[in-house]
RNA sequence: CGGGGUAUAGCGCAGCCUGGUAGCGCAACUGCUUUGGGAGCAGUGGGUCGGGAGUUCGAAUCUCUCUACCCCGACCA
């Protein structure tokens, strides 16, 4: 591709909205332009790495056995009310209706539309088991789209399902695709993980995300320094501790902290450390407020909360107004002794000996607190968010924190949308048996976003050679001076071209700056440089976007020098 | 949906407080010079100042209202 055939918008200031650098770099570099909130149009630039990933994923899901079928985007509302969802998913779903006043949704995901599709397909367990994807734009109306293309309300996906006679065969197709993704984020060439996660609202049990390694990600993995164990965070047990605890040293004391709130502060004016206080939360409960006591340096785990009898979900804290009423006092004095309410204690604080908590009186605390002497012997719960350095849950090594983008996610779904559906198969005695069904996404425009927040440095994007819009930025110096150099130039541009390599012809004509500054903002991994200079010497340089130092290459051998480089 | 903010040329912004007919940098276009790291000089084009209403002799500027967008929160792949 010549540069002056092509739309190299490139812009050398930092448009005022984009917060992250991956939406930055993707509008600097003129790969994207937004047209209302969460939507773009992707430009030539952009659509050449996207289409690239999209290859990617094409490639290894029709390896692992699985059909490509592309559904409509426009979804009736009566199969959404056969699932239940059309009342259950909310304002996130885009409705309409067309002249004849049906119901429609924009599709933000397709269970409802496959079921429907393999349950007038597919008879027999015989065809049995079944996986069919698609690569296809989505819609998800979220309250409030950000960061480019990374949380878009329009967006493209990758979005697989299929259909089993048993558990067994679900498993078996939810390993193969576990490794199919493995295989698509090895080839994409980013850094990434499969964690264990939480299923979410689509349903069902076993469920692995994958995320893409970046400081800037918005979710937080733990992973074991040591063993295999990886989870995003909010899915990490802590179990309790397996030692007694130890026996109480001082007794109880109530003391003044006039105007103490936070633990940072009660830490501060009694001289104890975080990790002696307790803090408790009040959150709605069944029945009334429950009390959660968490150690003072830990914090809540909303999701785990969520998911206990006791606590309503989602997680709502109380009211002030409603804590002076049950409690006595205002937030920051609460305290899990001579509570009347129900308390749960994590397991992290079930040794905790000569504690510090609220005395339920506004400015005063208790000291020396201590279980089963000043107060029931706790009732425990799981309820912090995992830290660095706790020991993993499968007991092999200490976990360590990394953030991450989340970019594909795999579920066992069972029979949720089948039995609502009612998708079955005869089996072999002749009886309908409903299908049990596995989901595999992946966010195909997410991971563009998420491989530029991975892969850059201060001047641009730095490719993985995989998913760059072109793999090689050829650029003669003061080309419109010397017809010499133009033949050259024409003529490596032409041979890379014949070799099947992706040439991107710089034959503006620009100073070098511009051409180097362009060329490295929209991250071409590979930069072949000639000038009249280096033609006296019968030389080109060449330079990786990541290399320190450029290198010289005899101009002779220059296809063979780039073929080398590319391994073809 | 709650809280905060912004809206002036393609992009980044000033002007608004104190009303008098719109400006700067970048980008674009033309010419000349320059040419191995986002050049210099000269010139040119481009704006219903987000929409509507009001106050006023006069509104980008003051008032009201609507809309869009951004940030924080809850929510979420």
């Amino acid at each position: 591709m010549r540069v002056s055939q092509f739309l190299l918008s490139t812009l050398k200031e930092v448009p005022a909205d984009a917060e992250i650098i991956s939406h930055q770099l993707m509008l600097r570099a003129g790969m994207i332009r937004k047209l209302a909130a969460g939507l773009y149009t992707w430009l030539p630039l952009g659509l050449r790495v996207l289409r690239k990933i999209e290859t990617i994923v094409r490639d290894e899901m029709n390896q692992a056995g699985a059909l490509e079928v592309l559904m409509p985007a426009i979804q009736p509302a009566e199969l959404w009310q056969e699932s239940g969802r059309w009342e259950q998913y909310g304002p996130e779903l885009l409705r309409l209706s067309d002249r004849h006043n049906r119901e429609f949704c924009f599709g933000p995901t397709h269970e409802e539309i496959i079921t429907n599709l393999i349950r007038h397909e597919i008879r027999s367990y015989k065809q049995l088991p079944a996986n069919f994807y698609q690569i296809q734009t989505k819609f998800r109306d979220e309250i409030r789209p950000r960061f480019g293309i990374m949380r878009a309300r329009e967006f493209l996906m990758k979005d697989a399902y299929s259909f089993h006679l048993t558990q067994d065969s679900l498993q078996a197709t939810y390993d193969i695709m576990f490794k199919t993704y493995t295989n698509i984020f090895n080839r994409l060439g980013l850094k990434f993980r499969a964690v264990i996660a939480d299923s979410g609202n689509i349903g069902g049990n076993n469920s692995h995300e994958f995320h893409v390694l970046a400081d800037s990600g918005e979710d937080a993995i733990a992973y074991s320094t040591t063993g295999d164990y990886a989870a995003n965070v909010e899915m990490v047990p802590i179990l309790p501790p397996t030692k007694p605890r130890s026996q109480p040293t001082a007794n109880m004391v109530a003391i003044d902290t006039p105007n103490q709130h936070t633990i940072e502060e009660l830490s501060q004016f009694l001289q104890v450390e975080p990790a002696k206080c307790v803090k408790t939360l009040l959150v709605q409960g069944e029945a009334g407020l429950v009390a959660l006591v968490l150690r003072g340096d830990h914090t809540l785990n909303v999701i785990k909360a969520a998911k206990l009898p006791q606590v309503s979900s989602p997680v709502t804290f109380a009211e002030p107004a409603q804590i002076k009423d049950t409690i006595g006092c205002d937030i920051g004095s609460i305290g899990p002794v001579g509570l009347e309410i129900p308390v749960l204690v994590d397991n992290s604080i079930a040794n905790l000996i000569d504690f510090v908590c609220g005395a339920n009186k506004n400015d005063q605390h208790l000291t020396g607190v201590n279980w089963g002497r000043d107060l029931p012997e706790p009732q425990l719960a799981d309820l912090r968010n995992v830290e660095a350095g706790d020991p993993s849950p499968d007991g092999n090594g200490e976990l360590e924190i990394a953030r991450g983008i989340e970019v594909g996610h795999i579920f066992q779904l069972g029979d949720k949308y089948s039995r609502a559906m009612q998708a079955t198969v005869l089996d072999e005695n002749g009886k309908n048996v409903t299908m049990t069904m596995g989901c595999y996404g992946i966010g195909v425009s997410r991971l563009v976003a998420a491989a530029i927040e991975q892969n850059h440095d201060q001047i641009g994007i730095t490719w993985p050679q995989a998913i760059a819009p072109f793999t090689v930025a050829l650029l003669p110096i003061n080309m419109h001076k010397s017809q010499r150099l133009r033949q050259v130039a024409e003529g490596i541009y032409a041979k890379l071209t014949a070799v099947g390599i992706e040439v991107l012809f710089d034959d503006r004509k620009e100073r070098p700056g511009i051409m180097f500054a362009d060329m490295e903002l929209i991250g071409i991994p590979h930069r072949l440089v000639i000038g009249e200079r280096g033609l006296d010497n019968g030389e080109a340089e060449y330079k990786g976007r990541r290399d320190e130092k450029s290198q010289t290459v005899p101009l002779d051998d220059v296809i063979n020098f780039m073929q080398n480089k590319l391994k073809i």
